[in-house]
DNA sequence: AGTGAAAAACAATGGCG
DNA sequence: CGCCATTGTTTTTCACT
């Protein structure tokens, strides 16, 4: 069931996806909205469950994070109890940014952020590889980070 | 030039990372300090660019999008040239979340959130596809997430 | 390094046009 | 929906340890 959204609701979820820091009426400046409109239509997003949450972004870099890979997985033996384990294993991992299943030859896509190579290479070889269920792993490094906002575009 | 972060520093990130709309008094009593002391450890971790920035993160499927896809791009010719201009169409495209190089056999990996799949298909076929120096695009569709917050791991 | 209290800024609500 | 006023919170600064 879609909620309905009007101009004033897409402008607002854009600027808090963009900067949550600014107060409601900067907000309103900025949409052409009184401060107090801002109020109560950001509290019916956030009770509609259109806004999840806030979040502090952190720089990588400056926590010495230097490494982001993609990592494909292949399960072998494609039980349901071997898949279970594997998924509650990658929902656990701090290294792990994102995991999908994907359509394709590939069973999972991971995104994984760690501090070097050496790192990546224990995540890997300690951690995926051993699990019963997986049977190839595949990893690409990015090499250059042109984007990583996880902007939804709001029509 | 790694800036010196202590355990409160890491503890105070962790929270904002996961919550960042608790009251600096809240954060306080989570990891052992005053408010005040918050604010002042904040005002310096977003100074110094640890902390990035403050985002509402949005729900998907609230906003009608219902379709994550990572796509794989080839560029056929290498020139510098061709390159940057992929580039900037990629990086002003609103339905790529993110876009890195990688290692390996694809150039360009996309994180890309759309509708559904003509949507896609629209991305793929009408902006991609026909750009110039794009001579490959190979795309696999998320069927389950289990995991999409990216987080960072905090040592 | 830290606390606690005061001052300033802000969010949230209600009433009215 | 704008505007205004009010109330309660919250952030930030300051004095002090």
């Amino acid at each position: 069931m879609s909620l309905a959204l009007d101009g004033f609701d897409l402008k607002l979820l854009r600027v808090l996806q963009d900067n949550a820091a600014l107060t409601n009426q900067e907000i309103g400046e900025r949409i052409g909205l009184s401060a107090s409109q801002v109020s109560r239509r950001r509290q019916r997003l956030e009770q509609d469950g259109v806004i999840r949450r806030y979040r502090a972004t952190l720089d990588p870099d400056a926590l010495g994070l230097g490494v982001t890979a993609y990592v494909g997985v292949t399960l072998g033996a494609h039980s349901r109890e071997n898949a279970r384990r594997f998924r509650e294993m990658v929902t656990a991992m701090p290294e792990v940014q994102e995991a999908h299943t994907l359509t394709g030859d590939v069973d999972y896509m991971l995104k994984v952020v760690v501090k070097d190579l050496k790192a990546l290479s224990r995540v890997i070889n300690d951690e995926l590889l051993p699990h019963e269920a997986v049977q190839n792993v595949r990893s690409s490094i990015a090499m250059e980070t042109l984007k990583d906002d996880n902007s939804l575009p709001l029509s």
